[in-house]
DNA sequence: AGTCTTTTGTCAATATTTTGACAAAAATTT
DNA sequence: AAATTTTTGTCAAAATATTGACAAAAGACT
């Protein structure tokens, strides 16, 4: 982290991608990779991976390339994949249950310590390796714990009230995939990180109305 | 659809946001909005706003501004919400049930018509009101039900063979939530929306890393 | 009916992002 | 060891995206 300039959004989106790629090299036995040979790979030009790496210092070595290992570590220390952040995930639902058993928090640098909900008939029941909660134990839990991270799967009615209880309790970073964006002037300080997977679909449908228009040679 | 120029993706991307907040407002009560009025609570500005709708044409009225319900179905179409494209989802685990049962289809111009996996244990249990097919019987039901989208749920390993079968079953949209990125020489002609959940929690940690230098005055 | 206010659609200016170009540095080849 | 090739880091140019400004149109008010 050499370079002391505000870096761009376009640039941070960026970084995972990077980071999954390189991942991938590694898994196949590479030890080098040319920023040519990564853009190729990637889809990308080859001049955005070096401004963007420059963005942080000068990982390569000219006439050489990147060293694989280095670079992915140098990325994943940038991104905080190092890390080991506490989150705790709201709302048991199905999305909310998904969440909890299937996806490999330590992989991103985080690790999940609660589950909660406000349904009294889904706390006590057992999600992968964690028995899930009344909101009512939210406080006393987060005091005990000191999550960062909160992971919102719960419905939009309740987020922004769910938001500012958790910013109260010390919680900065939220992922949320409540159907509601929440806010900065909301919640003083915090980090959001909004899912629309209905956004998601939305684009690609899109895509689909206007394939043939995007294909054809216009003009 | 006046307007012949290609519309940037950036436009593109944020015509969900829109009819999602203008879904809020119509629940809300309110009949017209004016551009400035919409960019305050969406925290944009009022000419981005201008500038995107007017892609498509002049959906509003000086002096008045933009009638909710009108702006909303204008934007639905656009995004192709009043259409019912069936979808068929690939792989039954935790995520793939998830967005079988919790996800409004609907709500976005789909319609979930079939739920296969690879796992005969997984085939013929039951997700929401489907049970769940081998992937033996993907083909056949392809071709009696024509799905244009595919949902895929599925290790990273299994991604390109899966989309390239797909593919050639009629398939020409990938809601890719494996962490692999499909790429289009891949798949000839298909529209690809990668979503990776990974990414976005990362660009959440490099947002708490990096927190107090944002917030700080620079300089 | 005329004046004032609001607000769009659009153009031009500004800012940001991406790409292309190339000198300098390191590796490789002869 | 010199020449050649590769490839970075960086700068400037080109392409995109965002913002600000304002005339023209429509509504609201007196």
């Amino acid at each position: 982290m050499s370079k002391s300039e505000k870096i761009s959004n376009s640039v941070i989106r960026r970084l995972p991608r990077y980071y999954r790629f390189l991942g991938e090299l590694l898994s196949e036995g590479f030890t080098k990779i040319s920023s040519r040979e990564l853009a190729d790979r990637m889809n990308v030009t080859a001049s955005q991976i070096r401004q963007d790496l420059n963005c942080f210092g000068g990982f390569g070595q000219q006439g050489y390339g990147y060293t694989v290992a280095d670079l992915r570590e140098e990325i994943g220390s940038i991104l905080g994949v190092d890390k080991c952040r506490k989150a705790v995930l709201i709302g048991a639902g199905n999305l909310g249950r998904a969440l909890a058993v299937h996806f490999d928090y330590k992989k991103y640098g985080c690790e999940l310590c609660g589950i909660f909900d406000s349904d009294p008939a889904a706390a006590g029941t057992t999600t992968g390796r964690f028995v899930v909660q009344p909101m009512t134990e939210l406080d006393s839990f987060c005091e005990k714990q000191r999550p960062e991270i909160a992971i919102l799967c719960i419905p939009k009615s309740a987020a922004a009230e769910v938001g500012k209880r958790l910013a109260k309790l010390g919680i900065t970073g939220f992922w949320n995939f409540t159907h509601y964006d929440i806010r900065l002037e909301d919640i003083e300080g915090a980090v959001v990180e909004n899912v629309h997977l209905g956004d998601s679909l939305m684009a690609l449908c899109y895509g689909l109305n206007n394939k043939s228009e995007a294909d054809a040679p216009t003009e």
